[in-house]
DNA sequence: CTCAGTGTTCAGTG
DNA sequence: TCACTGAACACTGA
């Protein structure tokens, strides 16, 4: 689930609470799998460092440590952060925890062990490194044009594709071509400069208003496609009453492209 | 017990 | 080498 506006609600949290901090300890469960270089040369790195600032690449969250090296947060697909101070308040699934010399902690809590930990030169090599395009609340219509009018696949992988741009994932892609309606189908070489134009306003408004919403989903506009995915159900609903389009209340296609579950309106979106 | 689902990477194909 | 497709990864929760 983590998306750039989760990763950008995290970030947010971590200036607030973890910001400042000199750390002392590091806990990881199975660092063989979650840590991206070995637990020594990380503790080591980390043992008695602050961490600085932090920035953020689409779903890359950066810390720069008072060494200037860089220690890079990955949140796979069920990653999320706890500042907590008790032994006793440790979140469940917490993989990997740091230890601060105030005596609090901060947990990388992740359920399916999909999230990753490592430490970059620089943000700079990292985002090389990576080979991740322009984070998708900076792209120009320009650059986002240029990179997908000579593409042939289906216009939804590619915006899930970090090298082209950085930070959207399934959910946000839907979303963000139900409201340039866009069919998730059509190949990217057949948009016109028009549907360029929409897209890339739809990119700004998807994103900026669910990090308005500080990522919560339930809070969202009306007018969004993600209530049709049933996330954020405070009463019981059924699949047909959830299952329609915002603007018609007519039913929505759910399909795969790229491999991927796919919500869409037929009508709003024709192919 | 089975299976969907989330993001990234990698193998395979053209 | 590049563009594209599809499977694999680990695990929970339905």
């Amino acid at each position: 689930m983590p998306e750039l506006p989760e990763v950008e609600t995290y970030r947010r949290y971590f200036e607030e609470t973890a910001l400042g901090q000199t750390v002392m300890d590091l806990k990881a469960e199975d660092p063989r799998r979650q840590l991206t270089i070995d637990y020594d040369t990380l503790l080591q790195a980390l043992k008695g460092t602050q961490f600085v600032s932090t920035h953020r690449i689409g779903k890359h969250f950066l810390i720069t440590l008072s060494t200037g090296k860089v220690l890079v947060l990955h949140f796979g697909m069920t990653g999320d952060l706890a500042y907590y101070r008790d032994e006793e308040d440790t979140p469940q699934f917490a993989r990997i925890v740091f230890y601060f010399q105030n005596g609090f902690r901060l947990a990388f809590i992740d359920s399916r062990k999909f999230g990753r930990v490592g430490l970059a030169a620089s943000i700079e090599e990292y985002q090389q490194k990576k080979a991740l395009g322009p984070d998708a609340l900076d792209i120009t219509l320009a650059e986002l044009t240029t990179s997908l009018e000579k593409r042939k696949a289906p216009i939804k992988p590619l915006l899930l594709d970090q090298k082209i741009l950085a930070g959207i994932g399934n959910w946000i892609a839907d979303e963000v071509l139900f409201q340039a309606k866009i069919n998730p189908a059509k190949t990217a070489n057949t948009l016109n400069p028009e549907e360029f134009e929409q897209l890339h306003a739809a990119i700004q408004l998807v994103l900026n208003t669910a990090i308005e919403h500080e990522a919560l989903y339930q809070t969202f506009p009306k007018s969004f496609l993600i209530h049709a995915r049933g996330w954020d159900e405070v009463v019981e609903t059924t699949a047909s009453e959830r299952q329609v389009c915002p603007r018609h209340h007519t039913p929505l296609a759910i399909t795969k492209v790229g491999g991927r579950t796919t919500y869409f309106c037929p009508i709003c979106q024709p192919l």
